[in-house]
DNA sequence: CTGGATGCAAACAATTTGCAAATTC
DNA sequence: GAATTTGCAAATTGTTTGCATCCAG
């Protein structure tokens, strides 16, 4: 269990979580992961690495991740859900295109940053307003890709 | 059919589909609603005024009003979907606060505007880079609402 | 030890597909 | 008139629940 690891695996245990093997093979796909995993798709990989973690655990142990404030919740498409890793660091945040013919979606992080201080402000907004601790935040731009723009 | 409701068909008709008595019943409660809707709200909204249209069909409806970019796809929580007319007026955008918890959903518009100047920037930035023709966005904030962040 | 977590099978809910009839352009 | 669209029923997919067993703290 590297340093991040052990971060992630201390703020679960203080949410009042506990740390199983489940959820630490689950964790350790994601730290392999680049992009946003559905819960078949962590099911997958956790198979391709010779483990294996029963396809209702995931759903329950995302379920808590998420709740944990470990991993958010993207839902971009159609109902399918993804999950990704919360990075606090500038550098780890991205956002999504989505195509809202082809359903196509495309990561970009080159220039997130720039918004930050902007978000900041809405936030502040937000938070008194609503009386909501907020500690994640999401962009999508919806349009049409390449290819569905040109007359597909 | 107010002004509204013909610019929307037309700009239905020129995207290649047809308007149909279905669809437009479907439009019809949407100018009636606020908020966002899933499928079955539609349907049952459709039911309440009298008139009919199967469920199949509102699945299959909503998906070409999204593909004409009529509607807005909105997935905010696991992989529940809401649909929502896209309005370009300022006044009528608005985003959402997420609780990672309770899964509540707040719409806030009040200070929707204040990021516009800076998404356009996003905007242009994406578009370049990513040839993609942008037409919509959403910024939502996760968190924690009042009740939850509170030992709940 | 004790309550939370796991995982199978079964239940459930949401969405999609096939197809014949009806409708729009 | 040709091509879409509709809507039913059936098939499919994704997700949740019940429950006995297991494990982390």
């Amino acid at each position: 269990m590297d340093a991040k690891a052990s971060v992630l695996a201390k703020n679960f245990g203080a949410a009042g979580y506990r740390m199983t093997k489940a959820r630490k093979k689950i964790l350790a796909v994601f730290s392999e992961a680049f992009r946003h995993m559905s819960v078949d798709d962590i099911y997958l990989a956790v198979k391709k690495k010779g483990e294996h973690v029963g396809i209702t655990t995931i759903y329950r142990a995302v379920d808590s991740l998420v709740k944990a404030g470990i991993l958010r919740q993207v839902s971009l498409i159609k109902g399918r859900v993804f999950y990704e890793v919360i990075d606090k660091r500038v550098s780890g945040h991205h956002h999504h295109l989505i195509c809202r013919k082809c359903q196509k979606i495309i990561d970009y992080s080159d220039f997130v940053g720039k918004e930050i201080p902007h978000i900041k402000r809405l936030e502040n907004i937000a938070s008194k307003t609503r009386e909501f601790l907020i500690d994640d935040y999401q962009i999508s731009f919806t349009g049409l890709c390449k290819l569905c723009k040109g007359g597909g």
